[in-house]
DNA sequence: GATGAATGAGCGTTCATTCAT
DNA sequence: TATGAATGAACGCTCATTCAT
């Protein structure tokens, strides 16, 4: 019992690190001194290393985490997504969700352990892997145009991560860039990517 | 005669510290210390002090520098762009040029003083004048589907921006990515958004 | 009855924490980090602390358990110490017996608190004792030469120290320096302070 | 001109720091933070950076003069010393020239950096030769026992070392060991080696 | 009494910036 | 003007010690 009180009260400190971190991270990047997490945290400096042997340790935690937890998200969709329409409009709302850490990672990742690397490999494939099996589905139902899988997903991805690290230029201070522009970028590329007959002829 | 000299031996200086920055950060990114610049100018740590006050006002000068070099070069592109075929791949090849430099600014854009954001305006806002003009001339032909200009524009910025910071992902090592993936952007993209009729129908 | 076995307890960690600082510090040397200590013993890191108010407290207690330890250990041979030769050998082999931690003890001895300086002397005046009984009753039989007992002392504590101080230039790895040259330590010195008629002359 | 004065006082401050880090570590001993150093020789924290890069770095550095510096002094003294008698006389003086930093050495040698080793055996082994040298001249001359030369060697710096490394043992706050009990030392070390016929018998 | 998470002073090191020359 | 040695604030990290449980 004790032990099971004192080990809780660890994991919440763990916890309230990462936590931290990660809110810290997300409003002021990834160049964050630990000093500035453990005084947000309300911990001391020291503490944190007692949690992560280094700050790559956390880091790679938090990247880690990250990935597991969006990518369990990314793959939650994969039910409601009986098209392209819903499957991307589930992965703006996941976006909006993790939004401000997800573009200091985009943005940051190659400076970055190469964790971080990882971390955005799987996101990235699990979503194209949905992604994919709904075009092809699509593709032969001839409700999307035949064109490459692959580039159809890298261009739906650029085009948001276009928005996501160009923030400042589409959102004044710290709105949400995927609630405001989430809806025009969904229906400009499915115009764009559909075969409505007639519509553009 | 003397003070002149002087100033042009000053503006040497001046000039040598911009284009060996503009090398060191294009290899190494734009976190590389001061002495490591000075070092591969062959001047003084102090001298870059003699000539900026601040490492962001060389920054600033370095970024201002750039986007008027890579303004320049693609306002040149417009005499060529009679059509978007040829206005993107111009562009391919402007970006091949600046590729390395362009690539650290917009992955670390966000890191960097405002005039960052500037320079980027002013890149981003020349090549989307021609692009637009080009691209309505086209619409209003019939041979580009009648879709936003502005959304046209991004897409085609996000696609190539998502290839130039995904560049490790893409290639191995120093090996350019437009050079290997701009005909497949280009084409890929021109198939997306032209109105060609009988393809796809 | 409950308290006699929590004392019990306690006297068995407090054996318990020694002890491992013993074998800690004999593999590791006296910079070794009081958590290891405490994780090689199975015991909390705090645990040292209850027992011993600081590390420097720790180490006053082990150096005078040990100098007690090694002491007694050198009273006893000065039963079976009828001759130099004998006497020698049997410090040779108490040595043996200590050798890892009495080589830290007298390398590190000057970085130590006080309490090392007492137990350095405990051991070297009860040796010096022995040493100088049996010295002194030879040189008034004429079985070794007519030179001040202090400074035959000295030249052999020397002589062993040399050796254990500078095991890795002699020894590879972990060998016993004491083992390996000892018998020619001890051969080497009974020569040279022995009055062997005949044989040098 | 200019040049060479800045390199002057850039060789000055080296210099500096390494007498203070020389004088310091004496005083204190190895483990004395670059901090100490720096406030005790009147520069910022930084500037021994400046120099070496790391504190290693000067430790090598430190070790390495050293070395040389005791070493040629050693080397000088063969000439002089054309009997085991003013060797070792003159080997007293090196050491009481050297003596503090010498004992820390002997003392910490086994937690330095290799350099350290090599230092030690630098001077070690420039010693041994002369040594060698004069003794086997003695020996065949008659005048020093017939004894393993290496044995004789390590006995006379064994003995040595346990007064240098006992120095609070024999001599009170900063006297010099070697002034107060050399004398003593050589004569009894010669007196155990020598072979004086008609003395002893 | 034992625990072990938390502490914080102190360490070696980096680097933009200053300033005497 | 150009120099480059010197600066010192800030960083990541260590570890003996404290204290609530």
């Amino acid at each position: 019992m004790r032990v099971s009180t004192r080990q809780v009260q660890k994991q919440n400190t763990r916890k309230k690190i990462m936590e931290t971190a990660y809110s810290v991270i997300s409003n002021k990047g990834f160049s964050v001194p630990s000093s500035v997490i453990a005084e947000e945290a309300g911990i001391s400096h020291g503490s944190i290393f007692a949690h992560f042997p280094t700050m790559n340790d956390l880091l790679n935690n938090l990247l880690s985490d990250f990935g597991d937890k969006m990518g369990a998200r990314l793959h939650m969709l994969a039910k409601k997504s009986d098209s392209v329409d819903n499957l991307l409009k589930e992965h703006l709302k996941v976006l909006e969700e993790y939004e401000a850490f997800y573009s200091r990672l985009i943005s940051e990742k190659n400076r970055l352990p190469d964790e971080a690397k990882t971390t955005f490999a799987v996101i990235q494939s699990t979503l194209a892997l949905h992604f994919s099996n709904v075009i092809e589905r699509e593709i032969s139902k001839g409700t999307v145009r035949k064109l490459p899988t692959h580039m159809l997903f890298n261009t739906w991805l650029g085009l948001v991560h276009y928005y996501l690290m160009n923030k400042d230029f589409f959102s004044d201070g710290n709105e949400s860039v995927i609630k405001n522009y989430g809806p025009e970028l969904l229906s400009f590329y499915l115009k764009m990517i559909k075969n409505e007959r007639g519509v553009y002829e």
